[in-house]
RNA sequence: CGGAGCGUAGCGUAGCCCGGUAUCGCGCCAGUUUUGGGAACUGGAGGCCGCAGGUUCGAAUCCUGCCGUUCCGACCA
């Protein structure tokens, strides 16, 4: 590729707007453009960037004998509704206005609409079906360029199996695909397991790439046995320990103490095990909404995706007004024991199982209420593992301590099982002649994320550094000056060698433009190996190359710089 | 959805409080000189100051509404 006849607006300055390095680095490398908030456009080198990546992933997937499909992204109402997701994606799905039709966040049903009519036997399966095509999310807060648009390409693979070890085995091809895209993708990533959501089904495992620019907070062991996504993650604390003394609870004055730390103040005391936080929450999904009280020990959190997976549903944290309307009291002086409306639902996490001599708020202003033995005093509770990791606690097992780290999620891979098979009635007949749903799962990767994830972890302050199979290029051809004939002759030269060796070249050519935008441009754009055509070398008959990595510089012949450039592709620098 | 901010030339900005038709840098165009780390000089082009309404002799500036957009959080995968 001639630079010369190439679109490629790289920026000088960093745009305003954008703080990630990812952001930042593809608007000025000419990668991307904003259309609208979460909406990009993808520039000629932006888009030898992604197919880069989307050639890993179609290798990968053939590899596992994909087949490449591409299907509609719109799709009509009615499909969605059938599994019931219409209503549950909710704002998140873009509809049409002057049709019945949707801009698909996801391709189950569509699938799984191919699948019904053509996958009847046992002998059909199984199958593994993909695409690479746009996905449309109305996010409601787009975020950092395109790790988090509301129009983004996506690699969706579903598999179809007569049986779970069939499941189990499509999963497990699947996770070391993605295994193996990572890696070639140059990627630093993590496994973890994870919830599933919206999607419904058992065992999801996310793809997780370490990056301070990332939405997910991933819970690891230093060991290395345990990864898990915070939203799922478990780990080892002790119980609150009974102490069966027995007291009577009573209430006290505790006037204008709002938090657990100002109450583990007022009493004087470090130990806040005992001061039982009580938060409420709404389903909205009900009529008439259904309330639930979680109680957890007062140096917890409530970890809300857990109560989410409890109740299969989305929840929020009831208002003030509902507080009031709930509990006789404002939040801060609520508790589980003597509350206005009787019809909450009461869970405490199984921490405080054995818990007595508990401290809660007394559901009347400026009061809390002390010795309270939850089985005692409040007999229709549930026990659940409702709380959030923290850093430094240890696993289940107490062989390892956790370490907490943000990262970017590039890939989610879920087992479904038959929800949408029974939703949409594909079946199959087994080989006893018996109608069965097919099983399912399905399989994600963000393409343009991968890439910023990429970006993210390879980066400096010059640049984008690109290596190995991600890279566009292998090696970015400087002519220094186009104007010196022997410069450009050599120049010339060289980039016929390269194309005859495949080697992928971007040669910088242009005619006016100094040597120093040279350079800086080929420093921002990351490609891995530049070679440097200058009249001074070119005196001594040599040439420059610099790893854009190290910096390093090597001045070699220039007759051997062909072959010192393919044994540097070949390390994958 | 809650909180905070920002919309002035392709990009980055000044002006706004205190009203008088827009500042500066980069980039762009032409010419001359330059050519190993974002050149110098000279000349030039480029703006419905986000949109609509209002106040005023006069609005980028004041008022009202709307739209767009960024960040933090919530939600989501």
């Amino acid at each position: 590729m001639r630079l010369s006849g190439f679109f490629l607006p790289t920026l000088k300055d960093d745009p305003v707007d954008a703080v990630t390095a990812s952001h930042r680095l593809m608007l000025r490398a000419g990668m991307i453009r904003q259309l609208t908030a979460g909406v990009y456009s993808q520039l000629p080198f932006g888009l030898i960037v992604f197919r880069k990546f989307e050639k890993i992933i179609r290798e990968e997937m053939d590899a596992i004998r994909g087949n490449e499909f591409l299907l509609p992204a719109i799709a009509p109402n009615e499909l969605w509704a059938e599994t019931g997701r219409l209503e549950d994606y909710g704002d998140l799905m873009f509809r049409v206005k002057n049709r019945e039709l949707v801009l698909c966040p996801t391709h189950e049903e569509i699938f799984t609409s191919i699948a019904k009519p053509n996958l009847i036997s046992y002998k059909d399966l199984p199958q593994i079906w993909y695409q690479i095509q746009s996905k449309f999310r109305n996010e409601e807060r787009p975020r950092a360029g395109v790790l988090r648009g509301r129009q983004f390409t996506m690699k969706d693979a579903y598999s179809f199996d007569s049986t779970l070890e069939g499941l189990d085995k499509s999963y497990k091809d699947m996770a070391q695909a993605y295994r193996n895209i990572f890696t070639r993708c140059g990627l630093n990533f993590t496994v973890v397991s994870a919830h599933s959501g919206a999607m419904g089904g058992s065992d999801s495992e996310e793809f997780m790439v370490p990056a301070s620019a990332g939405e997910d907070n991933i819970v690891i062991s230093e060991d290395g046995s345990y990864a898990s996504n915070i939203e799922v993650a478990v780990s080892f604390k002790e119980k609150v320990l009974r102490k069966n003394s027995d007291l009577k609870s009573e209430d006290f004055h505790t006037p204008d103490i709002k938090t657990i730390d100002e109450l583990a103040g007022f009493l004087n005391t470090k130990d806040k095990t005992r001061l039982a936080k009580s938060r409420v929450f709404v389903n909205p999904s009900k009529e008439g909404n259904e309330y639930v009280m979680v109680l957890i020990s007062g140096d917890d959190e409530v970890n809300e995706i857990k109560l989410q997976n409890y109740f299969g549903i989305n929840i929020r944290s009831a208002h003030n007004e509902e507080l009031l309307e709930i509990t006789g009291a404002d939040a801060g002086s609520i508790g589980p024991i003597g509350l206005k409306n009787k019809k909450i639902k009461i869970i405490a996490d199984l921490l405080l199982e054995d818990g007595d001599e508990l401290i809660s708020g007394a559901n009347k202003n400026d009061y809390h209420l002390k010795n309270i033995d939850l089985k005692r005093d409040v007999p229709d509770i549930e026990y659940k593992d409702l709380r959030t990791v923290k850093e430094g606690e240890e696993t289940i097992d107490r062989n390892s301590k956790l370490k907490i780290t943000r990262a970017i999620e590039v890939g989610h891979i879920f087992k479904l099982g038959t929800k949408y098979a029974e939703a949409l009635g594909a079946t199959f007949l087994d080989a006893e002649g018996k109608e069965n749903p097919l099983i399912m799962g399905s399989y994600g990767i963000g393409v343009e994320r991968t890439a910023a994830a990429f970006i993210e972890q390879n980066n400096d302050e010059k640049g984008i550094i690109w290596k190995g199979e991600a890279a566009p290029f292998q090696v970015i051809l400087i002519s220094l000056n186009q104007k010196s004939d022997e410069v450009k002759n050599i120049s010339e030269e060289f980039y016929k060698n390269f194309k005859l060796n495949n080697i992928e070249v971007l040669f910088d050519d242009r005619a006016d433009v100094r040597p120093g935008v040279k350079f800086n441009d080929a420093d921002l754009i990351g490609i891995p190996v530049q070679l440097i055509i200058g009249e001074k070398n070119i005196k001594e008959g040599n040439v420059e190359i610099k790893i854009r990595r190290t910096g390093e510089r090597l001045i070699v012949r220039k007759e051997y710089a062909l072959n010192k450039i393919s044994e540097l592709s070949k390390e994958t620098i």
